[in-house]
DNA sequence: GATTAGGCTTTG
């Protein structure tokens, strides 16, 4: 498998924070200070300072006004007449891609962009135009910091080229070249939307000076649980290790229970009294941080506790590393900063390193297991009264419980929700019965709730075993007989931090557990009813195989040896790392959707993987090499020159200078390899067609060397071949044999670490129980059918992979329409950006087995994004 | 500016 690690890809979140501009020496400079958020680190940095102005941002001083004596063309028109000057020309657009910053050597850059005219001039039927634009050097730098996607740019001082890439991207047959001096972009930003952490401002005209507007609000301290001193009244953090709801004390008020921790390792006790629900914790689980506000130290039983005073206030958030930070509360004026976060981020750090969280936050219904205790996220979709201490509802979390599911019988017109559901859905719903304290609860409730409920029973055995029998009228009946049939109690009393909690719609685990119930269709659950025979539930236990209507065929196959069982994704993710699984999946969706990116260039010596780079880049590295230097050719070659044929005026014919190995020479294999200089990347491409290996050079220093190793270092024929910048060394050289000259014998004469074309995609699977996230790249080869070299030159290779991803994910199509695939997946540890130990899975000896479309793969026409490069 | 509870060793 290699050593190579392969994570989630951090998303690198970026935003300004501010802009401060300052008139120095007469000329505009422009300090940006920006955040990046990478994971769980924070950091600032400063970019601009006091060299000459670049990028600027128009409205921040008066340097940065596009200066009136330029005027603006249309994008349409740029290239439409040659003798156009553009110098005191401006081109205006709005930034609809911006790509990474591209080091080519020490000190220079290049960038490449893509603008999207917005307003001028104003076209309702067409789609605005748009064109590439390449900046370079400092121009280059200052863009990538300065600039994001969305913004709005002017460009002056730029050169009009032919785009290389215009019959791949059909974007515009010309593009905008930025370099030097004269070069400038005038950035507008449009105004940020509110920030979602700071909610606004309290309308309240209380003194209080607690929870005010952000520029008010004062320095909360906060004490360690080591740190509290009876009597005080304290702000405090800390990490939920046991809890209870909400539940009515004997007194006016509801009464929470919290025991929290932090990093000096004190478990303290917390009480909140609140007559109002929605102003105590919202804790879901164990693992969940607390900011608690104004609390006051009390000694009891030789252990300090906390209870709330007057003033009180509490945010809760989500325990796991990596997640959003977004606090749950009632308030709708909290404090909240830049180090509340951070504070919020250690404890998760300390959390993990301590094991504090609990592995499974919830047990499904697939996984209950009889006589065990454990907390279950569902949703309601009927209640019923059974007596004054007893309630029954009618949950389901769309898994499949290993055990038939005991329904109870109540009486007529008492149901809340609907009296019975299909055949197949009733196969899923558990039926949980509440005891005593929690009947008040539940009244509360309604069937759509999401709901969690904590220290949930699951009651094994026969209807008759637990004196439900049919002809039992005490307080239900039930239908079914037997003994592997399940109820749940939820027993009265708080003890275990018993009790029903509604989830917030937005919540993560919510939105996971529709995810789930999505992707149960309609005709598996009717599918699955009929089988109730005991040993098939063991079986269908696991994932259903064809829900669909009609049975698709299973669309890939494993072709590895392992003797292993398919498993749910679920309990596939509650086992560790390092093993093999065999699993029953739909594929739910993939990135990058467009596939070209997942074409990679990889490096086996140093194990680093990178982006191939795209025409317009290689256009440029070829187009500065134009003007080459005088030279002293090494002593092999034989030099000459070829005339490469022009095609309109605009691109004239052109004599080349190249250079023969004499050895081949002498083998009479003159075409095997030449070593071309000053060519464009064009020119390259057309010579290809008559030459087996081009090796494209320039003059550096008075002696030939390779073009900058972003470029490829050999063409052969449609195929070009990458070296890696870090592992090569290159002297060049004429290759030693004269028998076979291929990108192996070449880069080695070259001193060249040649880089391996793969590919590299995520694809998001499911299946009843659970998605995971995986890998497909070592063996995404075999997976396919395809060579990721020849991915990267021909265009069936393209559409074989395009056919594949449409067949197992149809665009638009639901979750019934996705073919079922057998796969092969190991778990391994790897580490991410922010250096944490994270268990991710790839996909291993397994193959698409059917022709991916009823389309012909042989098809030349490609609609939409391909693999071309 | 009172009162509530102060986990737990698990009923139906």
């Amino acid at each position: 498998m290699g050593v190579v690690t392969l994570t989630t890809s951090t998303s690198y979140l970026q935003y300004s924070v501010m802009s401060v501009c300052y008139l120095f020496s007469s000329r505009l400079v422009f300090l940006s200070h920006r955040m990046f958020e990478q994971g769980s680190k924070m950091f600032f940095c400063c970019c601009g300072d006091a060299m000459p102005q670049r990028v600027m941002l128009q409205g921040a001083g008066p340097g940065a006004q596009v200066p009136a004596h330029l005027t603006r063309v249309p994008i349409s028109l740029i290239g439409t007449d040659a003798d156009t000057d553009y110098s005191d020309k401006t081109v205006k657009g709005k930034v609809v891609r911006k790509g990474p910053l591209v080091s080519l050597a020490s000190d220079n850059f290049i960038l490449k962009t893509v603008i999207q005219e917005e307003d001028f001039p104003p076209k309702a039927s067409s789609q605005n135009p748009s064109i590439n634009v390449v900046l370079f050097g400092a121009l280059a730098e200052d863009f990538s910091h300065a600039v994001d996607r969305g913004d709005s740019v002017v460009a002056s001082g730029f050169a009009v080229g032919r785009s290389p890439t215009f019959n791949k991207d059909k974007l515009h047959p010309f593009n905008l070249l930025l370099s030097g001096d004269a070069a400038c972009v005038y950035v507008s930003r449009p105004p940020p939307p509110p920030d979602p952490r700071s909610p606004p401002a309290s309308k309240r005209s209380s003194a209080l000076p607690a929870e005010g507007s952000r520029t008010k609000a004062p320095k909360y301290s906060y004490c360690r649980l080591d740190d509290l001193k009876a009597g005080s009244v304290v702000n405090t953090y800390g990490v939920v290790v046991f809890f209870k709801q909400p539940f009515k004390s004997r007194g006016t008020d509801f009464c929470s229970t919290l025991k929290i921790t932090d990093q000096s390792n004190q478990k303290v006790g917390c009480t909140v009294f609140c007559e109002k629900l929605e102003d105590h914790p919202q804790v879901f689980q164990v693992g969940d941080i607390v900011r608690l506000h104004r609390v006051k130290v009390q000694s009891f039983n030789n252990s300090m506790t906390l209870v709330n005073t007057f003033g009180f206030s509490v945010l809760a958030f989500d325990g796991p590393e990596g997640g959003s930070i977004e606090p749950r509360t009632s308030s709708c004026s909290f404090h909240w900063d830049q180090e509340d976060r951070r504070t919020v981020e250690e404890l998760r750090s300390w959390t993990s390193s301590q094991a504090l969280l609990p592995l499974v936050p919830t047990t499904p219904l697939s996984a209950a297991q009889p006589k065990a205790y454990f907390d279950l996220t569902c949703q309601l979709l009927a209640k019923a009264p059974i007596d004054s201490s007893c309630t029954l509802l009618r949950v389901w979390d769309g898994t499949r419980c290993a055990h038939t599911l005991l329904k109870v019988i109540v009486e007529q017109n008492v149901t809340e929700g609907p009296s019975s559901f299909s055949k197949g859905r009733e196969s899923l719903i558990a039926s949980i019965l509440v005891y005593d304290n929690h009947v008040e609860s539940a009244v509360q409730l309604k069937p759509g709730d999401f709901l969690r409920i904590y220290n949930l029973r699951a009651i094994p055995g026969s209807s008759k075993a637990q004196g439900l029998s049919s002809s039992s009228s005490s307080r239900a009946e039930a239908e079914a007989e037997g003994v592997d049939h399940l109820l749940f109690h939820l027993h009265g009393g708080t003890a275990y931090g018993r009790g029903i909690r509604v989830l917030p719609e937005n919540s993560q685990d919510v939105q996971e557990l529709k995810r789930v119930m999505e992707a149960v269709p309609e005709e598996a659950e009717d599918h699955f009813s009929e089988l109730n025979d005991s040993l098939m539930l063991e079986v269908w236990s696991t994932p259903p195989q064809c829900p669909a209507a009609e049975p698709t065929e299973c669309s890939t196959e494993r072709s590895c040896d392992h003797d292993t069982q398919p498993v749910t994704l679920s309990e596939l993710k509650r086992s560790g790392p390092g093993r093999v699984h065999h699993v029953r999946v739909q594929l739910r969706s993939y990135e990058p959707h467009r596939l070209h990116q997942a074409l990679k260039l990889y490096c086996s010596k140093c194990t680093k993987m990178q982006d191939v780079p795209d025409d317009d880049l290689l256009a440029s590295l070829f187009s500065e090499e134009k003007d080459s230097e005088p030279c002293v050719f090494p002593p092999w070659a034989l030099s000459g020159r070829v005339l490469i044929p022009g095609d309109s005026p605009t691109f004239p014919s052109r004599s080349l200078s190249v250079h023969l190995s004499t050895r081949l020479l002498c083998a009479d294999k003159p075409r095997e390899l030449i070593f071309l200089m000053g060519s464009t990347l064009e020119e390259t491409c057309r010579l290809a067609a008559g030459y087996l290996n081009i090796v494209p050079v320039m003059s550096s220093g008075g002696h030939m060397t390779l073009l900058d190793l972003s470029a490829p270092f050999l063409f052969r024929g449609r195929k070009r071949y990458y070296g890696c910048k870090r592992c090569s060394e290159v002297t060049v050289r004429e290759p030693e044999g004269v028998e076979l000259i291929d990108e192996k014998v070449v880069a080695e004469a070259l001193g060249v670490q040649l880089l391996q074309f793969v590919l590299l995609m995520k694809l998001e699977l499911q299946d009843a129980t659970d998605t995971l996230d995986v890998f497909l790249w070592s063996d995404a080869e075999s997976f396919f059918g395809v060579s990721a070299e020849d991915v990267a030159a021909n265009q069936e290779a393209q559409n074989r992979i395009r056919q594949t991803m449409d067949s197992l994910c149809p665009a638009g199509g639901s979750a019934g329409g996705r073919p079922w695939m057998d796969l092969c997946l190991t778990a391994y540890r790897a580490e991410d950006e922010a250096g944490q130990n994270q268990t991710c899975y790839q996909i291993l000896q397994s193959t698409v087995t059917k022709p991916a479309s009823t389309t012909s793969t042989t098809s030349t026409t490609s609609i939409g994004a391909t693999v071309t490069r």
